[in-house]
DNA sequence: GCCCTCTATGTAAACGATTACATATTTGTT
DNA sequence: AACAAATATGTAATCGTTTACATAGAGGGC
């Protein structure tokens, strides 16, 4: 491996020289620049980023702490971060944990002097009082809030975005709606109950404890929820899913039950994944920026990691939009795009 | 920060003892020991990876490269990698990065120095060649090969999954099958490709270019290519995508066209992702498991590291499976399973 | 010509760990 | 009782950087 020694030696300099030169701190002449710079790129010279990080103290990289997330959630909101962190030359160190506390303190402590802040993830309410320990490099919370307010937080407008959905959902005429949560330890979870509850409110409807079914987030429990509902001597006339995996499970129940949709019941979710929009119906939902929440996220850590954790905490929250489809009878004036090549995808 | 001479002045004891005790290196009394994992332990001292790094010239890092992938596919892949690199100790650093040579080589460098080994996935097929820079660290290439064979490389059994699911059609019958290709630079596709027509002839049929389309692994692509292939004046009876993306945007468009599927047209995936059971009709396709790529990536990686990237090469393939359900005019008995928690979903 | 100020470069001391070598103590063998 | 071997601990060199401080020459003002 060579080191700043060996090109110091082979453009005859000194060490100091050369890390001024690839550093750009200090005063150089021209010549001399060009001449360590051309050798240090001919003998492929990388700086021991070790070496670096034990004298300056920093490592740049920042760690991301996420629960067993799956589906495009996950993928979108790491494009979303290194993206920004990439600009900014910074590195993602990543690792999954569970939520539970002694998962992410150890987690925590063996990123520790490895990257300058942290962005955590812990959708689970309960990790959120656990996150409590006075950390000494910046650390975001992301899908959740921290009471004590030590950390930056940045969330969806779940409540809001919910609350709009339910609202379209009265708008066409609706007073059955009802809900499958997602479980009641999930920030967002919550969250999207609460605004569901308020637009019923709002619409003077008394939300019913049989219409809140529970879930946790997957296409099965989706699934088994819709059938509960249908087998209601009173059934709902629409369904709200908490998220489109479980919208989606619900249309599966729907369809092999003959219902239609959405004559007979209209369903909604919240997320607006790309498969959204090629449901049968089209699902309508709420669209969530995933990727723009994952950049945000960065900067807000990027931030803190500048002031030295020593600046004003924020709370920030990432608008959604209402996405109407056929699902809830909307004209579905949308196509799915012909031959769109804008994003690159690559599967498999 | 505590270092490890605060913890030698605590314990009073030297540094070496402190290094020892806490690496298990050397003997050590069984009281001093306890003292200073005690002491250590109270600190809340870690580490300082840097400096660890510097003087054994290990990171304990893997890298990942991966081009800009969307949904199941990177959550799950992810997945693998990091239960089999914690499990031994190692994290993971994570870069996005296009397939072009210029992008992977300066992605490769930032790496150079903070982690031991990298996982390269590159489906794209030029990023193969290029990729014979002679890496000094163990490389393992992820579904793609390198002719030069310097590095271990894994791939997905892609033209035996597909040729699999094209007899299966044919089994049922059909002889005038259709493939939605993936990108003519992306290996997988073109394995999956190269399956197809194998399966077909084998079956003594003859394969057609006009019933070879074009797409490139979305949605939006597979569903221009099924509109394309019903315009055609001889339709086909089946369609073959070589990614369930790509089916279930087919699946979509045929459904606007009111064929119905499979009566008229079979369509048949690949991957099987997991949401193509709740399709409808719930879809047909190979099922790839993409967690123990992913798994078995890093476990090839840490290979070559434990031999210091002297060891035989190696070139591994996952099996794929043959998952029918309805769209192919499977009997579809499988019914989505009720309530499973097995695993725990955090979707936003 | 003297002194001051720049500019360009070099010297050497950190940073925090590991580890070869040295030393001191204990144990075991004869 | 003497010495070898084993055990427990300490000392100091080392890894590859950055950077404060030192040095040396060049130019400018008087």
């Amino acid at each position: 491996m060579v080191t700043i020694k060996d090109v110091a030696r082979a453009a005859n300099m000194s060490v100091a020289t050369v890390s001024r030169v690839l550093n750009g701190s200090g005063p150089v002449s021209e010549e001399t620049g060009r001449l360590i710079r051309e050798v240090a790129g001919r003998m492929r010279y990388v700086p021991h980023s070790g070496a670096r990080s034990l004298i300056t103290s920093k490592t740049e990289t920042l760690g991301v702490l996420l629960p067993d997330l799956y589906g495009e959630f996950f993928s979108e909101i790491i494009r979303g971060m290194d993206s920004t962190a990439q600009r900014h030359g910074f590195h993602l160190l990543i690792s999954r944990t569970y939520a539970d506390k002694p998962e992410i303190e150890t987690a925590m402590r063996a990123m520790r002097g490895r990257v300058d802040g942290v962005v955590v993830l812990s959708p689970d309410l309960d990790a959120d009082s656990l996150l409590n320990l006075p950390s000494t490099i910046p650390v975001v919370l992301l899908c959740s809030v921290s009471k004590g307010s030590q950390m930056d937080s940045l969330t969806i407008q779940n409540c809001r975005g919910a609350r709009e959905m339910v609202t379209h959902l009265v708008d066409r005429g609706h007073r059955r709606i009802a809900i499958i949560k997602g479980s009641p330890r999930n920030y967002d979870a919550t969250e999207r109950l609460r605004g569901y509850r308020t637009a019923l409110r709002d619409a003077g409807i008394t939300p019913e404890v049989l219409l809140e079914r529970e879930g946790d987030f997957t296409e099965a429990t989706g699934y088994a929820a819709a059938i509960e509902l249908l087998s209601m001597r009173k059934r709902p006339t629409a369904i709200f899913a908490a998220n489109d995996a479980m919208a989606i499970g619900a249309l599966s129940a729907l369809r092999e039950s003959g219902v239609r949709v959405p004559e007979e019941i209209a369903v909604a979710g919240f997320d607006d994944i790309p498969l959204a929009r090629y449901m049968d119906p089209p699902l309508s939902s709420v669209h969530v920026p995933i990727c723009e929440l994952g950049e945000r996220a960065v900067e807000m850590l990027l931030h803190g990691v500048t002031h030295k954790n020593d600046h004003p905490r924020r709370r920030e929250r990432v608008s959604t939009e209402l996405v109407i489809r056929r699902s809830t009878g909307g004209e579905s004036a949308e196509r799915p795009p012909p031959r769109t090549l804008k994003r690159e995808t690559v599967s498999t």
